[in-house]
DNA sequence: TGCCCTTATGTAAACCTTTACATCGCGAGT
DNA sequence: ACTCGCGATGTAAAGGTTTACATAAGGGCA
């Protein structure tokens, strides 16, 4: 019992007296074995404290029972919630998550795939396509995957994201309802389809409202607090001002009112602000930001589960999942400020 | 080459002539295999992509490659920055890092014991001693471990964490240094031994100042949000006010901004606040909080290599490694208000 | 009764490595 | 010339599982 190694099936076997087959059928597939026998193996389990080997199990399967998940940083705060979705519908199917961490760094991922040619985990989960992927070859050798807000490559990939179409729009909708006619979007120019399909989101949303292209002020940036920073600045040499800022996502929302109290307006008195994603940073916020939530553990639980169902099926339901973004309302939008409209 | 099954070693053997043993001793043993082999195999290994499958190898050694991480939340800003330092240090070993996340949760836990029985994982990293390990049996069988931030149980496993005695003295003295005499403490009663210890610093760093014990407003809170505004409310129903708030961790010092500032009340003109930890929100804060920084990457790259130690030698070479913190002066600090002081 | 089919179990091979031990060849010392 | 020793390599076992195949037992049917 307080052996110092680990039971083996040997000693189950033993035991219970059968062979090692048997007890290996017990636990497996014990349709396949009598009910008397199977209570022996039951109780010879529980004596020894048996866990099956999960390296000798993997070795002979010739695939692992670990999903590995690549994130270009673990510290994004959308991360973590995501991760617990994953974690919890793999554990409940009998898989681990061994978590990867590629720093936005090449050699890094090009040690995970290493890793994976050699048989280390049965299926693969992306976080925004980061892999570069060079070589065909490599490819070929994937195992399962699904990717988690994007496509990854060629099409060949399921993903699991949310509707930003849907949500941008629910912003727009918000702000428009405000009264705000001239609302500036302050986006994301990077290749993410994501960001891209917010703006699209926004274009809609004033295209319903009838506002005319000419009211709508755009300002690229990289999603980071300092361009949401620098994209205030460059809008105030312009003639005409937004009475509202729809920010591509929290980070650069945050720039753009550290940047607008800088100049000494009041937030929402003066201007509006919007953000996407609701970081938990956001409630925090002064004022607290309105944003559009995304449903993270759902996401992971979706993901993992198209994931799982690929490594028995080996064909995905569906190759996009998008699930349905929340409008969280706190105290970031007013309706416009009469100093603007006025004017 | 672009064969569907990986490479295995016996490919290798064949192409370099050679026989299995001599390829597996030119990768793991190379002086023991002539010049001439040791070339003609590292070619065969270049032409097949062979990489040594993990599982038969850990099945052969009796352990893996594998290192446990377990942590109670993966979402915690502390964490994401130690595992980066975790992980470089193990991945320059030949390690991988495999994330555990607990919950909270003794049923998760006990799984990832389970784990660690059917020798998956070659080592484990603890974070503040979160393990319900009921029975001592299970201790027997725990692989070498090292601990974070906090000693793990019955003195049995070295850690890594900061010397909280001095961080809180660091903030001490400066709020001295300030002016500040009636400091209010808002701590955090559950056990943690860091929390422990930072309450030393305080009280060291007072008694060197010469404060006596009547001006000590001590508030135990439990290191929430909440339990910070919360201490604020009970502090202000007393006769004495402190010039300063000095918190335990920076959640909390968020509470008592967030608190001062309902209360209508400026910091720092008004009250000085600090923190410790330094978590990224700290400055964003308005105003933006003096606190204390964790050298988070250090200690996950201190924590790895004392556990490589371990695995290598079997014996820690120190039961306790304490980094320096360092103070971060932001704006939450000022000279106390004549408002109070001229009472 | 004898034969066949089904159901339950056992035997042994295979998964891929590492490594103790055996073997081989060769130069040096007597 | 013979032996000894040493360095380089090969042979084969072991690690814990899973599973195809073989075997055994038992029941039904002719």
């Amino acid at each position: 019992m307080s052996d110092s190694t680990p039971a083996t099936i040997e000693d189950v076997a033993r035991i219970a007296e059968v062979s090692i087959a048997t007890v290996s059928r017990a636990i497996h597939t014990p349709e396949k074995v009598a009910t008397s026998t199977r209570l022996k193996v039951n109780q010879a389990i529980a004596i020894t404290g048996y866990t099956t080997n999960a390296m000798a199990r993997s070795l002979r399967l010739g695939r692992s029972n670990m999903i590995l998940v690549v994130a270009p940083d673990i510290g994004d705060p959308n991360f973590s919630s995501i991760l617990v979705g994953l974690e919890n519908e793999a554990r409940s199917h009998g898989y681990g998550v061994l978590i990867g961490h590629t720093q936005n760094d090449a050699q890094r991922a090009l040690e995970y795939l290493k890793f994976l040619n050699s048989n280390q985990a049965a299926g693969l989960i992306l976080f925004t396509g980061i892999l570069p992927f060079g070589h065909e070859t490599m490819t070929a050798r994937l195992p399962p995957s699904v990717g988690i807000f994007e496509p990854v490559f060629n099409g060949g990939i399921p993903y699991v994201g949310v509707d930003d179409v849907e949500g941008a729009r629910k912003v727009v909708d918000l702000l428009i309802a405000e009264g705000h006619r001239k609302i500036a979007f302050i986006g994301d120019s990077r290749t993410r389809l994501a960001y891209k399909r917010r703006r699209a989101g926004y274009d809609v949303g004033l295209d319903a409202a009838g506002v005319p292209a000419e009211l709508r002020l755009i300002q690229e940036g990289d999603g980071t607090l300092e361009s949401g920073r620098a994209a205030v600045e460059r809008l105030f040499v312009r003639d005409t001002l937004p009475t509202a800022f729809m920010c591509v996502n929290d980070q650069t929302a945050l720039g753009v009112m550290i940047g607008l109290k800088t100049r000494g307006y009041d937030i929402p008195s003066d201007f509006s602000v919007t953000g996407f994603d609701d970081v938990p940073q956001a409630t925090f916020m002064t004022p607290a930001l309105t944003t559009i939530r995304q449903p993270r553990t759902l996401i992971g639980k979706h993901a993992m589960a198209l994931l799982l169902e690929l490594l028995s099926d080996g064909q995905p339901a569906e190759m996009e999942i998008l699930l349905r973004p929340d409008l969280i309302v706190r105290n970031s939008v007013a309706s416009p400020s009469r100093r603007w409209t006025e004017r």
